[in-house]
DNA sequence: TTGTAGGCGTTATCAT
DNA sequence: ATGATAACGCCTACAA
């Protein structure tokens, strides 16, 4: 034992270098005035020597980390690996690495996720939709944090938010079941206590529906949470407890993949017997035999557009409060005419036509 | 503007709770060894002024910063997400926080995020297989910090990890469509470049055909991304290139979703035409229909132990080097006896009454 | 352009 | 059990 390999500091960097530590602080630090002699030693003797620099003491001296933290709900959901996946990606790409927490939609577990990422010292803190406990809020405010919202926008304009208004792409899906002369409907919704994405797509529907004065009685409408069982499950119990609907409105596409394939198990033809839609568009909507109705929710650019947000908002660049990016209604195969329907409000006889056009995008932003 | 309002720090704390700046700290710390009217008064103070430690002047001070590192490829693909979500669990339940990165199967990606980890000081750190840079492994070595393989296990006992072992799983899928009396082959590999449990996946079904002197043409083997439209696609060329087979078999669930929904398409029955088999048992698998012979993978089971042997070992307890966990076949609907099956192995004719078992776990550990 | 020196907020080592 | 006080490794005015 020579004499206890501890690894190097800048300060045995800058002896080697032959130079003070300040210059080789400003050397290893991109932007600062060294010269460029001096750079080049320093840098070839952190290289020789294997020296990395300890974030502790950098984040101490220069109070930030580059990090940004995120408190996400389970990742099984795939959009949300995917908008992680971009976060990171977004945030790499500028030396920023993520902080990553994660919470079964619970508002306190949330809470203390954020709260030990906050002490971890991150630059800003990434969060999804507007259900948060106020003392969380307290803390972002009094540690003086920016801080993102994702998936929702905020209509106050208060918080800075990127994503999209669930209501309204809800009500499109709706409306659209309507056209198609569809008047029984029902919907499996989603857990919606913490997750305001789901309450809004759900009064979208609810609204929608009322508002054409067409029935939705309790019975047709189960909760179920976000997996392919639970969308089985729960068609199994809306057909047990009140068959008759033509129309059916998940919450998202993993709910409604799993009511197609408990569909194909009993034999239910889609869309003959039964539309059914979702929410999300994930690459199975698109393969499923029949296609997914669905709206597309942007997961990937609402991540990565996060990050720039904030790494711009860091950076001193302004950027606008809340963002809205388009989700757009995909009709594909899982919806049609209804089979029983009525009167059917519009085209009845030509919408097969447009039908045969599966993979369709039909981006019906409400004209304003 | 009273006095500039910046947050507090422990020393305020410990001036408003009468005591010094060290029994502040110790009162904060659990263990410490501190009057209980102290601690009590102190994390009163702490609560009331609403102080929040700050983690890098800790981990200055500590040198430890409650922090794992993990560096994952992308998160889009199930497995990796469910472990995600399971690391992050086992870690918070702790009191640790997991710091994420992630990187397209790109090894040099792969160092520099695990290098931006490091440099944040985190106290131990999670990889995925074998596939590493040298220069990675060595600035683990040299900074002397504690990681753990996961997904794979380490035949050489060299290494901490966590898995599976991908050959003798694949083996067993291989050997189970043999002995359903198929012999022609069909692969569907996913990208092999930095990925060793893709590789040997392959070729333990590579060896297993070559061993029972079944052959494998080039043509019957082709590389797709872990995508559904790659599984399609794959399924596709080989028709196109070599077509014959009657079992296939594919690197992941992914890809053998897309093949089984490129054979709907093509009114190709399974397993009656063809039999399709997968890997890593992801919800889907169960829930298809047919539903999916594969391997169960557990990767949330993985996520977790991966976290608790990081902390066992940061707390001086001893844990067994490489741990493998078992990972069964679990045949089901889409494997069945070869159609033009020339001479059965074993015994052709009842293996129906087997098939007539959907969900039946097999878990054929291989004796020793 | 480069060097000097004073923090940054906590923990940990000593005494007491 | 508690209190001073010296690290911890780096950044950044400020001075030269």
């Amino acid at each position: 034992m020579t004499k206890r390999p501890t690894s190097p500091r800048l300060a045995d960097v800058a002896k080697a270098a032959g130079v003070s530590l300040a210059s080789a602080s400003r050397a290893m630090s991109a932007d600062a005035t060294v010269g460029d002699g001096t750079r080049m030693r320093v840098r070839a003797a952190a290289l020789a020597m294997g020296y990395v620099p300890h974030g502790a003491a950098r984040a101490l001296a220069s109070r930030r980390t580059r990090t940004i933290g995120a408190v996400f709900p389970p990742l099984d959901n795939p959009i949300f690996a995917s908008g992680t996946n971009a976060l990171a990606r977004a945030l790499a790409d500028a030396g920023y690495t993520l902080l990553l927490a994660s919470h079964d939609y619970d508002l306190s577990a949330e809470t203390r996720a954020a709260r030990a990422l906050i002490e971890r010292g991150v630059d800003g803190l990434v969060l999804v939709g507007n259900d948060h406990e106020p003392a969380l809020m307290a803390m972002l405010a009094q540690a003086g944090i920016p801080f993102e919202i994702t998936w929702m926008t905020d209509p106050s304009q208060r918080q800075h938010a990127v994503g999209l208004d669930h209501r309204v792409a809800s009500m499109r899906v709706t409306r659209h079941l309507l056209d198609l002369g569809h008047r029984e409907f029902a919907v499996v919704t989603g857990p919606v206590h913490a997750n305001d994405r789901a309450r809004d797509r759900y009064s979208g529907v609810r609204d929608t529906l009322e508002t054409a004065s067409v029935p939705l009685p309790a019975e047709r409408v189960v909760q179920g949470d976000f997996s392919i069982a639970a969308g089985r499950r729960s068609l199994e119990r809306l057909l047990a407890q009140a068959p008759g609907f033509t129309a059916l409105i998940c919450s998202n596409d993993v709910q409604a993949i799993g009511a197609l394939l408990e569909c194909a198990a009993r034999s239910i033809r889609v869309p003959t017997d039964l539309s059914v839609a979702g929410f999300d568009d994930i690459e199975l909507a698109s393969e499923m035999r029949p296609t997914l109705t669905t709206v597309r929710v942007p997961s990937a650019e609402i991540g990565r557009r996060a990050g720039e947000r904030l790494l711009a908002r860091l950076a001193g660049q302004p950027v606008e409060r809340s963002e809205r990016l388009p989700a757009p209604l995909i009709e594909r195969e899982s919806t049609g005419v209804a089979a029983s329907g009525p009167r059917p409000s519009k085209d009845a006889g030509a919408p097969d036509s447009d039908r045969a056009l599966p993979h369709a995008v039909v981006d019906a932003e409400p004209a304003r």
